[in-house]
DNA sequence: ACCCCCAGTGCAAACGTTTTCACTACTATA
DNA sequence: TATAGTAGTGAAAACGTTTGCACTGGGGGT
């Protein structure tokens, strides 16, 4: 393991380490040919900083962290999540940036991940994923006036950098969608209620029926756990009552497809029986059997834009910048509805 | 933004900053009322460690690296790619460490990332996502004997410390499980050449099939790549020739979920038509239409395994650790064969 | 009464950088 | 020829920890 200093290529160069420094910083003021013998001498003992001594003085540390939300074992095996991270990964590493992640069971464990990156001074910034409503840990940066942004939107706090898609327009499309192909009975899979992306959808889906003067029928609101909890009971409850939705908009394509599986072993075709939309458009939403109809939100972009605009905010040069992103949606018709 | 140090920490307690460091490191030789009074006055600063500091001296970051391949592109999509990371999250912050990530889109920019974690000593250990058949990385971490753990195996260094299925036996007995249920004409959908997990899972299919005197007809053994690119083509030229198989293994269920997408809308039914067979039972292999029978690989416990055996040995306390670690598969019989 | 030991604590060096300041040796100007 | 400016470099302090070593004082053994 070679632990070569920037004191060893100072002496082989025959320069002082301040010098060297000032190479490895691009600083103008070296002359040519002493860059020159100074970079030789770097790629002859193969030397490379060491971050921590430079993170110590410079107070930089080239690092974004990303904290994922307590209760994120559903986010983990949701492929939103990896598109969203590449995306995160692709912007951060074209910038020399690396990612730091840290998850966490609760929310005192959460708490003690921010201190160990935030205090700890072990990152330069912080993305904050899908927030609850709710969110301490918000309150927490700002009162430490850290660097971070949100991949979603606070309700509280309306101020802070965030990047998004505008879920309320985009449910509201959708939802229009499902009214012009002749749909007026609609139903719904919410998410979790603390969510703000699972409120806003649901509320622009409430938007789109109350336009259209439709009455959206209380039986009809199905959340996604008692859909897990109760499987099939759910599906039939909603189904085989006098009065059923002739589609059905889900919050989130993964769920979606679930919900798909479990009619169709109910004995329901679709989208003849009923039509079914989701969420995101994932890579499964078009293996699903049939393609989902869904919105594309574009997941690596949010990602991508997410950790933009927090390493704009970190280099601090750019005055006035945006504090609401809107990454925008497309319907992606496909063969669960009709 | 707070900035307490370990100076002031002592100032207030009244006691000399090497007191605190020891208070903090729980060293024995504090007696318990200084210990007490040293804690006070931290909490009431709410003094958390400079970690860049500690490392420097300690040289030690609680920290270790996860080097994604690169054309890792396809690894995102894939949902193995978020549950394993969850695996590996768990395990580490459950002992205070933390995961930090690096991509690459090519070889060179892998190297790139590699240097700055590890000559960089930002990390304290690297964690190697299945690897390449020739593994320039695997070599140089050798090299400067730093600790990695490869998921996956080498097969030029057997001796490096790896987590990993038997794929060579969990291919064997899916192949035998195909046999059992009278298939005889059984072809293959292999991942890239240069993996390894392609390699072992394509010599369990081919022993198995020795074993039972089954001939393995080369128009059967169909690449992912070729499926990808030609689609509906590389489907009907394997079905529709006067000799089909009549079962198909597929390396990954995320390709055999596209596999019976092509083949259902090729007019085939399954498994009345054709029987497949996938991999690694990702959350969606049960969603599926129908659900896939696959081989269980225990994705989160490759993760969580992986790091608990590399933090295992950066403590380097225990002597004789294992060398090969072996994750048991498990067969998932499911409707995508008769 | 003497010495020794040990528990408990502080001092100061070290970790590998960056950066301010000062210095030298030119060059250009008057 | 003297003066000032400038390009290029080095010395040293600083960042916030850890840790080897030295010191103090009180308790036990002779």
């Amino acid at each position: 393991m070679s632990a070569v200093t920037i004191k060893e290529v100072a002496q082989l160069a025959g320069v002082s380490p301040s010098t060297v420094s000032r190479v490895i910083s691009n600083n103008p003021k070296i002359s040519s040919t002493t860059r020159k013998r100074v970079r030789e001498a770097m790629i002859q003992l193969d030397y490379h900083p060491n971050i921590m001594a430079k993170s110590l003085v410079s107070k930089s540390t080239q690092t974004i962290g990303l904290v994922l939300p307590y209760s994120s074992d559903n986010l983990f095996i949701n492929p939103f999540f990896s598109e969203v991270l590449r995306g995160m990964l692709a912007y951060a590493n074209n910038k020399n940036y690396d990612l730091l992640l840290s998850s966490a069971r609760n929310q005192s464990e959460e708490l003690e991940a921010i201190n160990r990156m935030v205090l700890g001074r072990r990152v330069d910034g912080v993305v904050l994923m899908s927030p609850n409503r709710d969110d301490r840990i918000v309150e927490k940066l700002m009162e430490y006036n850290f660097p971070f942004v949100l991949l979603g939107r606070s309700l509280e706090y309306p101020e802070v950098l965030s990047v998004n898609n505008d879920n309320i327009k985009a449910s509201f499309d959708l939802t229009n969608f499902l009214l012009s192909q002749g749909h007026h009975k609609i139903g719904i899979v919410t998410g979790k209620p603390e969510l703000v992306v699972s409120i806003d959808r649901l509320q622009g889906f409430k938007n789109a029926l109350q336009k259209a003067g439709c009455v959206l029928n209380p039986d009809w609101i199905i959340s996604a756990e008692m859909l897990e909890q109760n499987g099939y009971h759910t599906i039939s409850m909603v189904m085989n009552a006098e009065d059923s939705p002739t589609a059905i908009l889900v919050i989130d394509d993964v769920i979606a497809i679930s919900l798909i599986r479990e009619l169709v072993e109910a004995g329901f075709q679709i989208p003849r029986d009923i039509s079914i939309v989701g969420f995101n458009n994932i890579y499964m939403s078009e293996m699903s059997n049939p393609p989902i109809t869904t919105v594309d939100v574009g997941i690596y972009q949010l990602g991508y834009q997410t950790v933009q605009h927090l390493i704009r905010k970190l280099s601090g040069k750019e005055q006035n910048l945006p504090t609401q992103v809107i990454v925008p949606h497309r319907l992606i018709i496909r063969e669960s509805t009709k």
